[in-house]
DNA sequence: CCGCTTGTGATATATTATAACACACCTGTT
DNA sequence: AACAGGTGTGTTATAATATATCACAAGCGG
């Protein structure tokens, strides 16, 4: 899943991941096993092979997009299965939904770390997790102002 | 439109519009006028139709609510129609799509002086534009460091 | 009148998401 | 063993949201 070796005219638009994503990839899932473990949740293989399409795609993907890329020894899940999947990603911050696109990305900060502020390229749809607090601050208090209780999402 | 006349047991949870919204949807329609002819555009009665709905119930409508309320002499238009006229209202800044919701808000902000902001309340769908630029300011900025070029959406 | 552009009306279809239900599996209890 | 309760699965159907396409109408400049 490395791009292409070719020498790059330009810098690329966005801080691309430019490394093994397979590697990172298992240490999510790692990490994600034991914040399962912790709260006595299921990572079942179908909460699983979700998490991990998503992980080394690298990029958001659409729901019926990851319905593709399910094998099932042949078979594909119903839409439901991988919505369900998505569902119990989200409510634990494994996964977030981007609702400009339709489609669903993996979280690859620690749980908890997350400033859940992405940039979306409209050409391409690449994303990138927005590093630091600045923005969810600078939320937080036009929330108050308007009496709104903040709620990243 | 106005809310309902009983003693509010607590106050509202965003600032809410407490005022006629007939008056300020026809100051926003005059607006909106004016900003298509000194840009050469229409804004046909299908568009204009759509956004006075917008306007005049003063929160997010999704496009098949807006078909609903659509009295076209009892009949009804396709959605292609209401879509379309969005499509137009959005790239003049007069309406805007609240991704998160599917839903659409028309704009009381001077064209060009809305920080395309909103706070989405959870439970009721109310929407308030935010004020000021800080939370824009701070997107910039991390647009700008991710190398991304920014644009509000 | 022609050719061009813009917008409309309508039908069909694509895309995204949820509802509903039977069943499987595990766990604890009788 | 028999049973109940909870959670997750597999499946079918359907709802909700959005776009493609095409024929046509109206305006406008030549």
């Amino acid at each position: 899943m490395r791009h292409a070796p070719e020498p790059r005219p330009s810098p690329p638009p966005f801080p691309a991941p430019d490394h093994d994503h397979r590697a990172c990839a298992e240490g999510a899932l790692a990490r994600a096993d034991e914040l399962c473990d912790r709260r006595g949740l299921q990572l079942t293989d179908n909460r699983r092979a979700v998490l991990r399409l998503l992980l080394e795609s690298h990029r958001p993907l659409g729901a019926y997009e990851l319905v593709k890329r399910f094998d099932w020894g042949g078979r594909r899940p119903a839409p439901a299965q991988i919505y369900r999947a998505l569902r119990f990603l989200e409510s634990l911050g494994l996964a977030h939904r981007i609702a400009s696109r339709n489609a669903y990305l993996a979280c690859y900060a620690a749980p908890g770390d997350c400033a859940q502020t992405f940039l979306v390229c409209e050409r391409c749809g690449a994303v990138a997790e927005c590093p630091g607090d600045a923005l969810e601050a600078a939320a937080r208090g036009l929330a108050r102002a308007a009496r709104f209780e903040f709620r990243a999402s």
